[in-house]
DNA sequence: ACTGAAATTAGATCGCA
DNA sequence: TGCGATCTAATTTCAGT
């Protein structure tokens, strides 16, 4: 199954990851292939799951988002099952959309989106700071955001 | 034009979020209209740009990149017109996909994909660090991360 | 605004190079 | 593997409600 993937491959990945409604014949021409292999490949590429998902990027702040935060967390191990507690914690709440495992001063960063400053607060208070295992949390709040590909960088 | 979008908007801007290549008419039944006006909806949504683009998610750690950070940086104001000195150094970098200006302890988070660990040196040591306005800087690596949805909390 | 049908275009399949 | 033709299915348009 896993043959390896050649450079036409790596040219659909990037341009699918840039345009995922692009259509099949738009990107046939793109590549230089007839739509029928092109297609073919990429329906290869979602199978291998080197394609995992589509999504549309909406507009937060438009939709009524104008808190967008990281946070910092350290946990306390000190109890039993720390980071699996955490875990199932942080997974019901919705306003965390990441959640990842670092190295450095703290455990965990998460990313955050909220209406206000106000549901912020009940975030805080009402959800994070409840969960037993956190120790200390720091919140980062995003003023702006200069950068922001939903795109990874690829290379042949 | 922004006439405030409806429940069925939400519903479709939900639906696209996480199924980006769904069809108008898987959409159409799922809303409960006949394909032309969710077609109809759904320009509008994108016109207005609610719906700001569509994008292919990829699976980096088969495509090579196996070094995943964020990287904090905190920046020398001493200098002439320090941010954008900095957001210029920073828009060339292709592995930098993230850059928030936060607050906190730091002035910047950036998010970083690189192939291994030799290809982060040389990004710190050829590029991060040879920003001058750039005072100190500290790596999180992502050891796993638990949730990543390019899905936002959406609620009518 | 939504419906339903008609017209246009894209997607999917298959035999052949 | 890729191409070109063919069939199938989705998108788009439009007159009617």
């Amino acid at each position: 199954m896993a043959a390896e993937l050649d450079k036409i491959d790596f040219q659909i990945l990037k341009i699918l990851q840039e345009n995922g409604r692009i259509t099949n014949l738009q990107l046939s021409n793109e590549i230089g292939l007839s739509p029928a292999p092109t297609l073919e490949r990429v329906r290869k590429l979602e199978n291998a799951e080197y394609i995992k998902s589509y999504h549309a990027l909406v507009d937060e702040e438009k939709l009524g988002l104008g808190i967008k935060t990281f946070i910092q967390i350290s946990l306390d191990f000190h109890q039993k099952n720390t980071i699996q507690t955490f875990l199932d914690e942080i997974k019901h709440i919705k306003e965390v959309t990441e959640c990842h495992h670092v190295t450095g001063q703290c455990d965990f960063l998460l990313k955050v989106y909220v209406r206000d400053i106000k549901s912020y607060e009940q975030l805080i208070m009402e959800k994070i700071s409840r969960i037993t295992v956190v120790k200390t949390f720091q919140t980062m709040m995003i003023m702006s955001t200069s950068k922001k590909e939903p795109i990874v960088p690829l290379e042949y």
